[in-house]
DNA sequence: TTGAAAGCGCTAACAG
DNA sequence: CTGTTAGCGCTTTCAA
């Protein structure tokens, strides 16, 4: 089997490479009756073509770099799954690309990964800055997910997330809540998604009326990469300090299972002594109990569009950045109070 | 910066581009001076061999295959992420293939795969028959995960299922659990994993002197690919039905967050009212409350071990296949009751 | 419509 | 130790 190539068909059918070649590539300008005859030699010897070889005469690889800070967070598992499945109908396939959010994995993406093993790269950035990727060259296409601001240049697709963190807070605060702590912003590097997070979640409490109090802000750094995730300990701390709280709206669900753990084991009852909110609505949302109130973004538009733009991109488009926002909605589950339920 | 080649290196420092390879992939036998003049070259134009070209003088590409049904489900997330660095560290990049579980899609990875874009697959079964298997082309190293039963004439990884089945059934039965359910195997076509984690099971039970009971062992059909699990609902139907047990031996973590979930719906206390463990040892499993007492495969040996038998293959060992069993513990949290606790 | 031949950029014999 | 050259298997003009 190995080592067949076109030239063996092309000899067996007793025709050029070039026209087995474009019968493989199913090209029009075929007679049927070659087209025939070559498709039999290909079933008989069991031709299969050589990608790699195609990826050299075509300067195309047919992947696609999908980069983010882990796999295990359910979140980017979701999304690479929604991404490959997007790539695919297109002929894509996707490879992933874990940086641990670490600057120089991020940097080493950009540069090393141009090297024609991929037609174009999709990256959630998390640690290098804005203007090292305004100057990163151009050379391979690239498109950027997420919340952390990108330059002008570059395609960028995202959620608006201070409008989110505004309507989860909102929410909160008209079944009742009124003592409503943020959790799990980073604590020696506030990330510009908790920014983002933070900031909209400041803007509901204002429009409501409600003083923003510095002590509950509960802030700590996420357990290192490849470690299990232990937020529960920080806010178990939190609230055995005595945080003045009667709703946890956490920076994202991993954080608001933590929160949930820690309710628990001190004997709260969620939502009636203290709600919960979560942020990406993975699987894990609904299976948790109670059932997570969280951020829900669209993975389907957010996929299909930056990978659109990409593809757009490998295809020429030479333009300006364009940055799309995709639409994001409140799934409510049984962690927070139903609107419904009025004041305290 | 695209379209740099070999030879403009070569040109610029007024060498041949076999000295330039040379460097480049650092071979011994070039003068430390060749090597300077060339180098700076190499930095002066910014060249970056081309390695799709690479690849197909050379025959390898670099990549490996790792496939499994999906990556959501987080055993495999982590899976994924560990031998992404155990291949790392070889030089390989590991390409993710979900199969979704699906027959074509196993079958399809096997025959379509193999086109010289990978060095190698790493495969997790789970539909396709061990025959077929046993008959698949040995185009591409190949190397199985997981209980399915693999064909004697490939390699295979797996850790014992009965044995930790048993374990932890027999933990439970220490700790004074009497009435013993299985959940969450599959009720149309059970899988070769659970039926390897029922016979531990059992096992665990009759050598205590316990009878098995039919009505003990609560099977349903997983959600389907890509949805989200709810394995809530029918644990949540069975213990509606008065399913007489003190103690849930679940088939793996998902179901077992199920478990819990449905066991709080209901105000049950666990493990006081009942018990309930899992398999896996996902991040999830710590962050649950309570904590899940779980089967952990040591994701390290089981991936560095795979990788291992792979790597030989593609380096051209050609014997009969290797079958090894890798370790596996017990990780005991609150979810079930102290071992010391005696009896009920 | 079909065929011949020149690359794609790199590696690896072999010669010098 | 360095250079020359023939592939790797496919695509893609360009002639026929």
């Amino acid at each position: 089997m190995r080592g067949l190539r076109l030239q063996d068909v092309a000899d067996k059918a007793g025709v050029s490479v070039s026209t087995v070649s474009n019968v493989v590539r199913d090209r029009p300008h075929v007679s049927a009756k070659m087209r025939h005859k070559v498709q039999t030699a290909i079933d008989e010897l069991g031709y299969r073509p050589n990608r790699v070889a195609r990826q050299l005469a075509t300067g195309r690889t047919g992947f696609i770099a999908l980069a983010f800070m882990q796999i295990t967070n359910p979140y980017f598992a979701e999304l690479g799954q929604m991404m490959s499945r997007v790539a695919e109908r297109a002929g894509y396939r996707v490879l992933f690309e874990e940086t641990g959010a670490s600057l120089e994995a991020e940097r080493e993406l950009l540069t090393d990964l141009d090297s024609s093993l991929v037609d174009g790269i999709l990256l959630q950035p998390s640690a290098i800055s804005q203007r090292e990727l305004a100057r990163t060259r151009t050379d391979v296409p690239l498109v950027l997910l997420g919340e952390a601001s990108a330059p002008l240049t570059l395609d960028h697709v995202m959620i608006d997330n201070v409008a989110a963190a505004r309507e989860i807070t909102a929410d909160l605060i008209a079944a009742g809540c009124r003592r409503i702590a943020f959790v799990g912003h980073e604590e020696t590097a506030l990330s510009e998604t908790s920014r983002q997070r933070l900031l909209g979640y400041q803007e509901a409490l204002q429009a409501a009326g409600l003083g923003v109090d510095p002590a509950r802000l509960v802030a700590f750094d996420a357990a290192p990469v490849g470690t299990v995730p232990s937020a529960h300990l920080p806010i178990g701390r939190a609230l055995d300090r005595g945080l003045d709280a009667d709703a946890l709206v956490c920076r994202d669900d991993l954080v608001a299972f933590g929160a949930i753990r820690a309710a628990q084991e001190r004997g709260l009852r969620i939502p009636a002594d203290l709600a919960i909110t979560g942020w990406d609505n993975t699987w894990a949302s609904a299976l948790a109990f109670p059932g997570l109130t969280t951020v829900s973004p669209n993975l389907a538009t957010l996929a299909s569009t930056a990978f659109g733009l990409l593809a757009e991109r490998i295809d020429g488009y030479a333009g300006a950045g364009r940055h799309v926002v995709t639409s994001h909605s409140i799934v409510r589950r049984e962690s927070s109070p139903p609107p419904a339920a009025g004041g305290e």
